[in-house]
RNA sequence: GCGGGUAUCGUCAAGUGGUCAAGACCUCGGAUUGUGGUUCCGAUAUGCAUGGGUUCGAAUCCCAUUACCCGCCCCA
């Protein structure tokens, strides 16, 4: 027996209606700001994420689905703000009227061990914004992160907002991070050893509690709550941070939050929930100011974020499928095709057996699953007329062929 | 990559070495052949993830493998 691979899932029908609304509604309120769907290719070269994601990262490291191709190395996809990116400049969007707004949705791949929110293959939806540095850029961007997730019923997730500065004031930060922790490096747990090397600030993420114990020391606190970022991006994070006031978003700064890509600068954010166990973050994003310069383009400023679906889905109140609207109930089938295909042009959902049996039987099945019966029997044949069976109420009336559809009503 | 757990019908499960592997839901058939969702009756695993072993005898014990779940890491 084949079975669907480690790490992915059947969408089954009962959840389908459900996942149209996720993506119904991200079409809805993105439209309304005027960002247009993109889709690009699930298969990139993978040249594009060991540049756009950063070759320090996990992702790129360990996690991605890589395979050789009359010669090339492409990879299935493990984000998308590459892919977006390299459209973005493929298409020369730069000489669109800027800012250019985009958001896409769809399955991203990483190789890891699949545990409760995190599969092999799973969706993302997200936006990006291209050509604007403004603060208000940023909180725009947050702000459709919110309403989006609000129209989906969820008003109860912590938002959790950054600033990593700009590169200058983030090297400065990193040595200062590098100075006071030195003498505790022997204290510190082996990841914290390795990230010391290669990314300091991601020590400051550290779960393991020896290593928080470190961290809340005054000398440490001082540099982590200092402000180290520089006087611009002090204001560019001022800015959004009276946005997000305006907007009437509730949020927590957190100096701590590092986001694991390697692109991005100043405003970085993620949107959590309790309710998820230990992969709690919704979403997370932040600006990405050198992205498109790295990846060849003409330098632009751009912020974006990404959601996983599947977390979605296992907090949002699920859609039950509707019930159907007709079951015809006959044992002539030519003459049921002819109404059955009636009833559909007219608007409604139809069905009848396709398994030949008795009346009683279909009539049974007409209750379990749908509205109207319309029951077309030897008696109906003859008169030229059908009758009408509301199963809710049981009443049921006699009509002819000509003017059955008024009595069906949804 | 590391740690923990679980695997019996489509689903949820009982079963802890010895009659034909409970039960429930779903599905299907029937209760004298044109009026239902209730009820009643019946059907449905020679099979207990797979492969070895121990034993007179194994779903039940042992070993290996595989799959899935949970946690670490990382991320959405």
């Amino acid at each position: 027996m084949i079975q669907a691979q480690k790490g992915t899932k059947d969408i089954l029908p009962e959840d389908v209606l459900t996942w149209q609304n996720m993506e119904q509604k991200a079409n809805e309120v993105f439209s309304k700001a005027n960002f247009q769907e993109l889709r690009t290719p699930i298969f990139e070269a993978t040249e594009l994420f060991a540049r756009g994601v950063g070759d320090s990262t996990d992702i790129v490291n360990k996690e991605m689905y890589t395979f050789e191709k009359s010669e090339r190395s492409l990879t299935l996809r493990p984000e998308n703000t590459a892919g977006v990116v390299r459209a973005y400049i493929e298409h020369g969007f730069s000489r669109l009227p800027q800012p250019v707004k985009l958001w896409y949705k769809g399955p991203m791949f990483r190789y890891e061990r699949p545990q409760a929110g995190r599969q092999r293959q799973f969706h993302q939806v997200g936006v990006e914004m291209f050509g604007s540095a403004e603060p208000s850029a940023d909180a725009e961007v947050i702000n459709l992160a919110v309403k989006y997730l609000n129209e989906l019923g969820l008003n109860d997730l912590e938002i959790e907002i950054n600033s990593l500065g700009c590169p200058d004031c983030r090297a400065k930060y990193r040595e200062a991070i590098k100075t006071v922790l030195k003498p505790y490096l022997p204290e510190l747990c082996e990841d914290c050893n390795f990230r010391y090397e290669k990314n300091p600030l991601r020590i400051l993420d550290c779960k393991v509690d020896s290593c928080k114990k470190i961290f809340e020391k005054d000398e440490v606190q001082k540099v982590i709550l200092g402000d180290f970022i520089c006087p611009e991006c002090k204001e560019h994070f001022e800015k959004v941070k009276e946005y997000l006031t305006a907007l009437n978003i509730p949020f927590k700064e957190n100096k701590l939050l590092v986001r694991g890509l390697d692109y991005y600068n100043r405003t970085v954010f993620e949107i959590k929930s309790n309710n998820l166990g230990s992969q709690n973050a919704v979403c997370g994003g932040g600006r990405y100011d050198s992205l498109v310069e790295t990846l060849g383009g003409v330098s632009t400023p751009a912020v974006g974020w990404a959601m996983g679906m599947e977390r979605l889905f296992s907090l949002i109140q699920k859609f039950k499928s509707k019930r159907l609207d007709v079951f015809v109930v006959s044992e002539n089938i030519a003459e049921t095709f002819k109404i059955i295909d009636e009833l559909r042009t007219n608007g409604f959902s139809a069905e009848f057996d396709y398994a030949n049996r008795k009346f009683k039987k279909q009539l049974d099945k007409a209750a379990k699953t749908a509205k109207y019966a319309l029951i077309l029997m030897e008696d109906e044949l003859k008169s030229n007329t059908v009758t009408i069976k509301n199963l809710d109420s049981s009443e049921q009336v006699n009509v002819s062929r000509d003017e059955y559809l008024s009595y069906i009503k949804i």
